[in-house]
DNA sequence: TTATCTTTTGAAAGCGCTTTCATATAGCGA
DNA sequence: TCGCTATATGAAAGCGCTTTCAAAAGATAA
C-alpha cells in the first residue's frame, strides 16, 4: 500500500533557518537581528533592512521556544472553560483570543466538562506549557487550586463572575444580581407563583448565584420559592422541556417560571406548545444569557444578556496590561442587560 | 487607591524549583531527575523515589520552554477554527483537547473568522509558538499557505471535509455526498421543486461542497437548481427566515427547502410559523449538522448528522501517532447520518 | 571467585534565543 | 575641527532542560 503522498513528513529535509543564519546571511550579529525582532526602534534602518531582507530570504520564523527560554515569556495565555460545546464560552474564548493576538498572544485552552478533578488537572497541564497568564471561569475552586497558580507566579483572572470582595482579580458580572432584576420584572408585572429551573450548583457558582438571586429578590417581596419548586437539571432543551412538565403538572401552578439558562427556556417555550399554554397569558417564562435563538423563538424569549464577548475582550486587555507591568485595577463588575421581549407578561386575571 | 490585594503579583519571591534544585534535594543527578520525569521505566526505584520525594517537597514544575528547546517537542498542537462562536467547531475543540490531553499535549487555539487573511496570520502566530502539529478546518487556501506548514515540517491534517485526492490528510466527511444524500431523501419523496439556503461559499469549501451535492443529486433526477433559488447568507437564524419569506414570495413555490446549516432551518421553520404554512405539508425543510436544537423544535428536523466530536477525537489521535513516529494512513472519510424527522414528507397533491 | 555482559548513572555539550555589558559609532555644541 | 554625550552594535553568558557518551554498578555465567 502507498504510504508517501505529497504531504508525508520527511524527516531529511533541511531545519528551519535560525536567528544565527539570518545574522550570517545580513552580516550582522545576531544580536541585532534579536533587536530587530523585539525592538525594532533601536536599531539604524540600514542594517534593519538587510535583516528583513535576511529574514524573508531564509523565510525565517523565530523558535518559540528558544525566545520564551531566554525572555522567560511564553506569549502564551491559558484559558480554561467549563465546557466549549457551547456557544457561550466558544464566545469569550474567539473575543479573548482575539484581542491578544495582536500583542503575539496565543491562547492555550482546555475543557473541564464542569469537573473540578479535570480542571485541575488541566491547570497543571497549561501551567507546564509556561503560560504567562491565565484565564478561569467562575471562582468556586479548592484553595490548593489557587495556592498552585500563585506559586507559579501567574497573573490570573476569573471571568463570568465579579466581587469576590477583593480575593481574586474579576472580570465578570453579578450573577445573583443579574436573576434578581429578573425576578423583579417578574414580581412587577403581578406575579406571585414562582418556579425555577436551574443549572447544577455544585461547582457551579454562577448557577448558584442566579438560584440565590432570584430567591433573594423574592424574599424582598416577602415571598419565598418553595425547594419544590425549583428543579436542577444539566443544561439542555429537553431538559428544559422535561422540567416544565414537572413543574405544570402540580397544581398550584406557577404563573411564571426562571430559567437559570436560555436551552431550559427554549425547552420549556416549545412545551407550552405542546400542552397548549400560551405564553405569556398561561405562564410567563424567562431564560438567561440571550442566546442567538432567544430573539427568533415565538413569542421572544424575555432574557438576561450577559456581556460574553466582552468578558474576553477585557480579561484579555486585563492580562496584557499586567504582564507589561502596567498597574492595572481589574474594572467593576460589568453590566448587564434585562431583553424583555414578548415570552414575559401580567399573569392572567 | 488600595493597589496591593491579596492576589497581587509580587515580583520578590522565589522564583519556582528547577531541575537541578530537585536534583541537589534528591542527591542525583539532573540527567536522573529528567529521567525520571520523561522515561521513568529506566531508573532505579530507589532513586526514582527519592527523586519524587524531592519534586513533591520542592513542588516542582518543569519549565516547559526548557524542555521544548531540549527535546525539540513542545507538546502543542496547533488548532485554526473559522469560528469558536457556535458549538459546531466548539465540538470538535473539545474533542480533539480531550483526546490529546491524556498524552500530554495541549492546543493553541484561534479563530480566522472565516477569512483567509485571519487565517494565515494566525498561522504564523501558531508556528511562531513552536506547535508540533496543526489542525485545520477545510481544505481551500492558498498553495503558499501549505508550503508555510511543509516548510515548518509539522504534521497536519483537515476537518471537515474529505477527499482531496491525497494532496492532503483528512479527517472528515464528503460534504458533496452528504447533501446529495439530503436531496434524494427529497427526490424519492416526489420532490420537484427545490430551493436551497447555502452559507457564503467563498473560501468554504464545507459550504461549496453542499451546494454542489445538491446540485449534482438533482441532476442525476434530470433537474437543475434554477440560481434564483439559491439564497446564499451569512450562518443565523433571522437570516434563514429572511431567506424563507424571499423564496416563497415568488411562484411557483418551492416544495421542499433545503438548508446548508441548522440555523437557516431553524429560521425558515419559525417563518413558515408566522406565514401560517403547515411543514412538512406546505413545504419541507432540511438542515445540516443536526445541532441541538433539531430534534426539538417541532416538528423535529429532518437532517444530516455530521461527526463533528469524532471528526476531533480522530484528528487529535492521528496527529499523536504521527508525532510518535508511527506509520499512518488517515483514515477513510468519515460517515454522515440522515436524520429523518417531521419537517420533510412528500408534497402536497 | 573472576570475567563478561547488561543495565544505570553522571558529566557535559548544546537546543536557539535574549540580554547585559563593554565597545564603537554617530550626533552635537563650541 | 575637536571633545563630549547619546545611541547603536557585538561578544558572551546564560535561560532550564534533554541527550549523547563514557564510566560505574549489577547481573550473569563460567
Amino acid at each position: 500500500m502507498m504510504i508517501d503522498p505529497e504531504y508525508a513528513f520527511r524527516a531529511d529535509t533541511k531545519p528551519g533557518a535560525t536567528l544565527e543564519d539570518v545574522a550570517r546571511e545580513a552580516g550582522v550579529s545576531p544580536a541585532t537581528v534579536s533587536r530587530c525582532l523585539n525592538n525594532p526602534g533601536i536599531v539604524r534602518p540600514l542594517l534593519k533592512a538587510k535583516v528583513d531582507a535576511a529574514i524573508e530570504k531564509l523565510d525565517y520564523v523565530p523558535h518559540g521556544a528558544a525566545r520564551s527560554l531566554a525572555s522567560r515569556r511564553s506569549r502564551l495565555i491559558g484559558a480554561i472553560f467549563p465546557s466549549l460545546d457551547s456557544a457561550l464560552f466558544g464566545g469569550t474564548l474567539e473575543a479573548l483570543q482575539s484581542e491578544i493576538a495582536g500583542s503575539g498572544y496565543t491562547p492555550v485552552v482546555a475543557s473541564s466538562n464542569y469537573d473540578p478533578e479535570q480542571e485541575r488537572n488541566h491547570l497543571r497541564n497549561v501551567l507546564a506549557s509556561g503560560i504567562d497568564a491565565l484565564m478561569l471561569v467562575g471562582a468556586a475552586r479548592e484553595a490548593s487550586v489557587y495556592r498552585l497558580i500563585r506559586q507559579r507566579q501567574v497573573p490570573y483572572v476569573l471571568t463570568w463572575v465579579a466581587g469576590t470582595d477583593g480575593a481574586h482579580p474579576c472580570i465578570g458580572f453579578d450573577n445573583r444580581a443579574a436573576a434578581a432584576a429578573v425576578t423583579r420584572h417578574l414580581l412587577d408585572m403581578g406575579h406571585r407563583r414562582f418556579a425555577m429551573i436551574s443549572g447544577a450548583t455544585a461547582n457551579n457558582d454562577r448557577a448558584a448565584g442566579r438560584l440565590a438571586g432570584v430567591q433573594a429578590a423574592l424574599e424582598e417581596r416577602g415571598l419565598t420559592l418553595d425547594p419544590t419548586r425549583i428543579i436542577t437539571r444539566p443544561f439542555g432543551v429537553e431538559e428544559g422541556r422535561a422540567a416544565l412538565r414537572l413543574l405544570m403538572a402540580r397544581e398550584p401552578r406557577p404563573t411564571a417560571i426562571i430559567c437559570g439558562a436560555d436551552p431550559f427556556a427554549y425547552g420549556a417555550l416549545l412545551e407550552c406548545q405542546t400542552l397548549g399554554l400560551t405564553v405569556p397569558d398561561d405562564l410567563s417564562i424567562t431564560g438567561f444569557d440571550d442566546m442567538w435563538l432567544s430573539a427568533s423563538l415565538p413569542p421572544g424569549l424575555t432574557t438576561l444578556r450577559t456581556p460574553r464577548n466582552e468578558m474576553g475582550t477585557l480579561a484579555g486587555r486585563y492580562m496584557l496590561s499586567v504582564l507589561a507591568g502596567e498597574e492595572t485595577l481589574p474594572p467593576r463588575p460589568l453590566d448587564f442587560e434585562l431583553i424583555v421581549r414578548g415570552s414575559t407578561g401580567p399573569p392572567r386575571q
